[in-house]
Order: C-alpha cells, then sequence, then structure tokens
DNA sequence: ATGTGC
C-alpha cells in the first residue's frame, strides 16, 4: 500500500480494483510507519469499495486496525444512491464516546483530600466485565425509555439536570431509534448496566488544565488554566455489543441479496434504505442512547464523591466517537443525504453550525481527544475547512496489542510509577492496568498536532492526570 | 469493545 504525501499532514492512497474513491490518510510523517507498519492501510482501501460512498475514505491521525473498518475512520455513503449502512463501520461498542465535566475547583488539592476524592470514585463507580451498574431497571418497559430518550430520560428521573441535554451531541438522544430491533439478549445484557464504565480502555479520570492554546474558546468551553476536570469514557456495555453481534449476523446472511461484494466480509452491509438497513440503523439510534445515558449516570457518581468536598462539576460536551448518522452535506455543489460512519472518530462541527448549542455557536464543538493514563488529553475545537465531514480524531490509538502490553510490562509496577509521578490509580484490576499501559499507546501529543496541521480540529487545552478509574 | 469461544 503506497501513500503519497499532498500536504504536510495529508496523504493519499490513489483509486485502484474496486475502490470507488480514493484513501486519505491524516497523519505527521513520523505517525505513517505506525500507520503503514499494520493492517490499517489495507482497511482504508477495503472501505473504500463500499456500495454508494462518497468523496474519500478517510482515516483520522490515530488509525490503527479494527474489525472490517479501521479504528479512526471515515466514510460517507450517499443514501439516495444506494449508499450502505456497515456495521463494522459504527463497531461493536456502539456510541462509545467522552464526556468531560469542569469541576468548580483548581489543580493542587491537598494530597489528603484527593486521595479521599480518589477512593470514593474507586469505591463508588461500577466497572469491569459483567453486570453491575448505578441505576437497575424494572423491567424491558424501562429500558425501552432509555432506549428512546438517552440521557433526557436518566435526567427526567433526577440523574443529572436539564443543563446537561444542552451539552449533548444531539441533546441526549438519537433520534430514530427502535427498541423493537434491540433483540430480547441485548435487553437483558442493558438491564443491569445502565450507569457502568465496562473494561479495557474505559475509565473516569480526575485531569487538570495543564496549558492552555486558545483562551478565548477555552473560555467559551469553561475552561481555564489549572482547572480541574472530569473525564469519562465509556459506551453501550453489553447491549451494545450484542446488538452489533445480531445485526451483522443479517446483514451478513443479506449480502448475496443485495448484490454487494466486499473485499473483507467483516465490512458486512445493506442499503441504508433496505429493511435491515433501517433495522440496524434503529438499533444503533437505540444503543447510542443507552451509552448516552450510562455516561449520564457515571456523571452522577462523580457529582456525588465531588459533592463530598463541596465542589460542583458542569458539563462541557458529550460527544460519541463511534456512531453512524445521516447528515446533510454538500457534495460536489449539491446536498445530499449521507450515511457518515465515525468509528473512533469524533464529529467536529465549525463555529457557525445550526446544531451547535446556542452558546458554543461562536466558539465551535468541543472535541475530547483522550490520550494515557500516563500522558495526556486535549480539548480541541471543530473548524472551518475539514473536508473528512467535520470529523477528528478520537485518542491515542494503539501501537502494541494487549498481548504485547502484558508482555511487556508488570500492571503493579506501573501503577508504582505512576502514583510516583503523583497520579494516584484506582485500576479493577493490575492486569486491567498492564494492557492500557501509556507505552501501548501512540504519542497523543504528535496525534493533536497532526490533526490540527490537517486542519480537523484546533487545541484549546491540554489535560494531564491526577487521578483515573480504570474498568 | 465483549458474560473475551459455534
Amino acid at each position: 500500500m503506497t501513500l503519497v504525501q499532498e500536504t504536510p499532514f495529508r496523504f493519499r492512497i490513489e483509486r485502484q480494483g474496486p475502490m470507488r474513491v480514493p484513501g486519505v490518510v491524516f497523519a505527521a510523517r513520523e505517525l505513517v510507519p505506525q500507520v503503514a507498519g499494520d493492517k490499517a492501510l489495507e482497511q482504508v482501501a477495503n472501505v473504500a469499495t463500499l456500495p454508494g460512498i462518497v468523496r474519500a475514505s478517510y482515516a483520522m491521525p490515530d488509525v490503527h486496525w479494527g474489525y472490517g473498518f479501521p479504528i479512526g475512520g471515515v466514510a460517507a455513503t450517499d443514501v439516495e444512491a444506494g449508499g450502505v449502512i456497515s456495521p463494522g463501520g459504527v463497531g461493536f461498542d456502539i456510541s462509545c464516546g467522552v464526556r468531560l465535566l469542569a469541576a468548580g475547583m483548581d489543580r493542587d488539592p491537598p494530597a489528603s483530600g484527593m486521595r479521599r476524592l480518589m477512593d470514593i470514585l474507586g469505591d463508588t463507580v461500577p466497572r469491569g466485565l459483567g453486570p453491575g451498574g448505578l441505576w437497575e431497571l424494572s423491567g424491558r418497559a424501562q429500558l425501552e425509555k432509555i432506549l428512546v430518550a438517552g440521557a433526557g430520560y436518566a435526567v427526567e428521573h433526577g440523574h443529572g439536570v436539564p443543563r446537561d441535554l444542552e451539552r449533548c451531541e444531539d441533546r441526549g438522544a438519537l433520534a430514530g431509534a427502535d427498541p423493537s430491533q434491540v433483540g430480547q439478549r441485548a435487553a437483558d445484557r442493558g438491564l443491569k448496566q445502565v450507569g457502568s464504565l465496562g473494561s479495557a480502555n474505559h475509565f473516569l479520570e480526575v485531569q487538570a488544565v495543564d496549558r492552555v492554546y486558545d483562551a478565548e474558546t477555552a473560555t467559551a468551553f469553561g475552561l481555564h488554566q489549572g482547572q480541574v476536570c472530569v473525564m469519562i469514557h465509556c459506551g453501550s456495555r453489553g447491549l451494545g455489543h450484542q446488538v452489533c453481534t445480531d445485526h451483522v449476523r443479517v446483514m451478513d446472511q443479506s449480502l448475496r441479496a443485495y448484490g454487494i461484494h466486499l473485499p473483507d466480509r467483516q465490512l458486512a452491509c445493506v442499503p441504508v434504505v433496505s429493511p435491515p438497513g433501517r433495522a440496524y440503523l434503529g438499533a444503533m439510534a437505540a444503543a447510542a442512547n443507552y451509552a448516552r445515558a450510562n455516561r449520564q449516570l457515571l456523571t452522577q457518581a462523580a457529582r456525588r464523591a465531588f459533592a463530598a468536598a463541596g465542589v460542583g462539576l458542569d458539563l462541557v460536551y458529550d460527544v460519541s466517537h463511534n456512531i453512524a448518522k445521516i447528515e446533510s452535506h454538500d457534495v460536489d455543489g449539491v446536498s445530499r443525504q449521507l450515511c457518515v460512519h465515525r468509528k473512533g472518530a469524533t464529529r467536529a462541527l465549525p463555529p457557525g453550525h445550526p446544531d451547535l448549542p446556542a452558546d458554543l455557536t461562536r466558539a465551535g464543538q468541543p472535541v475530547m481527544v483522550p490520550g494515557t493514563m500516563g500522558t495526556a488529553s486535549y480539548v480541541m475545537v471543530g473548524t472551518v475547512g475539514n473536508d473528512a465531514f467535520w470529523s477528528s480524531a478520537h485518542g491515542a490509538g494503539r501501537v502494541w496489542s494487549r498481548h504485547q502490553a502484558l508482555r511487556r510490562v508488570r500492571g503493579e509496577q506501573l501503577g508504582g510509577e505512576l502514583e510516583a509521578h503523583g497520579i494516584a490509580v484506582r485500576p479493577v484490576s493490575w492486569r486491567a492496568l498492564a494492557e492500557e499501559a501509556p507505552d501501548a499507546y501512540k504519542d497523543v501529543d504528535a496525534v493533536a498536532t497532526a490533526t490540527e496541521g490537517a486542519g480537523l480540529a484546533r487545541r484549546v487545552v491540554r489535560l494531564v492526570p491526577l487521578g483515573v478509574v480504570k474498568g
């Protein structure tokens, strides 16, 4: 696979064979060997063969290998021109995303206070595999209310304040959810997991603003130098996973009926306007709303922990980085309805976009780029001139597999090193900590630099970790 | 990502 450099941070995979559009990879030159080194580039080219794809198959600067689509992949298909929807372009963890909360306190709290805060968070934030959430639902009927109304249903029940919803993508609920397309097995798994982090790279971190790049936008976001924040990264748990599993199976069996030929079976897809396409999108929206309610419940757990110290938490923004959405975009001068798949990619609306909350219209959309528990995370902002359907990077991106990380890192030792650097860790297990070692990831500073250089989003603030609750 | 496997 050859990459042709177009600009300092933009590379092209020329259209060839069954590719319908070129591939476009946003990366710094030093990130390219890591990108080319795994199978992600092949996946970018494979995605370019999907029926109805427009403009290009995109890869964000944190791209790495995933199921069918690369993680860090963006692809839009034209709904009225046979465009397809592919669950592999969303990912197993439907509407996995990040939420940032701004605390009414500045950094350097007394060490004892920080320890106490982390102890409360460690004791009260459900995490790890399997059931166990903050909100046990009464049954499927109540679950379906969450599947339709998302974070709004949680807030209605006292789990949050109305302002929270103004700072959620889609106001906390994606339209078009169809609970009847969520199977009983998925629903059963979902009943006991609302308000739980899950495992792997999911976390709740206490962070501090360590550097401000754009003071005006930071102020608009409610952030300033030294401020304490809480970042929550989680998704739709077993419910989303089961929805993906169930609908991939149906699509895999439907490929022939729709005359779709693919270079990789994991790209299983059907036309958006087909019955199985509509069924998946309805189930996907339901799972997305479950993920938003999940982050809303975890927000309340963080608020209770901070309230013990008399500190409040305001929502800065909540955004998904695993989702497909029907959006209007200009394609060759014509407004088209597109199905935009963002898998490990964050929507990044520019200033002035009508879908922004009123008080962020001038600033643009906050774009969270979580790094690792030992390095940093960024808050960026959407910019005009982003041709990847207003999409941006979503994190550092792995370079070591979990298996490699386990071979190279001792969790207990890593925990000691982090504590020695002033980062309090509350992991579910030493093994889980080792898998998520900072060395297993790309350099998030380089990813943020490349993201800005590529014109996808601009840096607003850099956050450093003070305490980590890990699934 | 995931009660980590048909």
